[in-house]
DNA sequence: ATAGAATCGGAGAGCTCTCTCCGTTTGTCC
DNA sequence: GGACAAACGGAGAGAGCTCTCCGATTCTAT
């Protein structure tokens, strides 16, 4: 009962290449143009017919899904994986930093994780939950050591993640050197000198 | 030559009272759903037909800037009054707490400093050239005194002005206790640790 | 009170977007 | 090569949005 999608019908030869190719275009459109970009209009840049595409993906969600589930999985992996590292404080900002700069050059996923438009990684699917635990261990393991303010909350994480992903993009929009990150990493970090400057 | 608008036709006290009326509930139907409101549902709320208020106000565009562009020339005019403050940096790191802690509140002048709808403040209006040339100062000031970290280009000051509004907007919506201007102002500061800048 | 101008209301034009339907074309298997 | 299922294409339904048009209504000056 599991998957009666995959053995089921193995697609004829030429559904298979040109739902490949749909999958490439969409890709390519998403990354560029975000996930304003009109259904119609990637069929087109495709070269099928709407109904062609609808075919393969059934509604416009489940073709961006499609597209961009994977990478917000991999981000999860990677924070999985940072999870046991030795300095806490750098997986942290390493994994950070690592996202913002992936996702700043893909336009949709930045409309994604920016969650602006409402589209999958709503909150209540499992990928959603999966990336806000994965967030969650890293910060409390890097807080643990002194890393990061420790008033920092993982949802407050999340958010901070979602500015600089909007600012990190119009940035690269007009060639900026700095790269966002660094500041809004700067500012998470717990202050080394106790006493505030006072003075 | 000045303003053909005010003495011409004192227009007639019905209208002046609808046109107050749908001036204050665009004022709120923006503050709470944003620039995505429809202008149907503006005249609705207001309780008038929607040819009504396109008599008022020409565009959607013309209305939300009747509403909001009052609220950006306040902080251009904050910034210029903090441009002589004795103490530039909590000249520079109050004034950007303040815009993002009124900005905040208001889903509308989110969207439009965020820019992402592309409504007005696009660059070329003169509102825009002024904002940035405010910003510009009292950055340039904060950073002669050694209060804000010397690579900081006035842009992206701005970019991090907008990805903290994203930013503090999303906390607010869930009651989140940390202050993300706080955060992101950490960042943006000098390091104390550091060489005293060139001198 | 009444004429005449100013204002109102909302149907609908025209556009875009998502998604459906079904006649036509193409691949596959014998 | 032929039969039949699978896949394609694109017109168009339906919903939403901005904005226009003009007959109906309301104000104001006399």
């Amino acid at each position: 009962m599991g998957d009666d999608h995959s053995a089921a019908r193995p697609l004829r030869a030429d559904a298979r290449r040109n739902r490949d190719r749909v999958l490439q275009i969409a890709q390519e459109a998403l990354a560029s143009d975000g996930l304003t970009i009109s259904f119609d209009e990637i069929a087109r840049r495709a070269g099928f017919g709407v109904g062609t595409v609808y075919r393969h993906f059934p509604t416009k969600e489940a073709l961006v899904e499609a597209v961009l589930l994977g990478r917000i999985e991999r981000f999860v992996a990677d924070a999985r994986a940072l999870a046991t590292a030795e300095d806490a404080g750098r997986a942290f900002f390493g994994w950070f930093t690592t996202v913002v700069e992936q996702a700043a050059a893909n336009q949709a996923l930045c409309d994604m994780l920016d969650s602006g438009s409402g589209m999958a990684l709503r909150p209540g699917s499992t990928l959603a939950d999966d990336f806000a635990a994965a967030l969650a261990r890293l910060l409390a393991r890097a807080q643990r050591v002194g890393a990061v303010r420790p008033d920092l909350q993982a949802q407050d994480v999340h958010d901070l993640l979602r500015g600089c992903l909007a600012a990190e993009r119009r940035a690269r929009a007009r060639g900026g050197a700095v790269r966002m990150a660094e500041v809004i990493c700067e500012g998470m970090r717990a202050k080394p000198t106790s006493p505030p400057p006072t003075f």
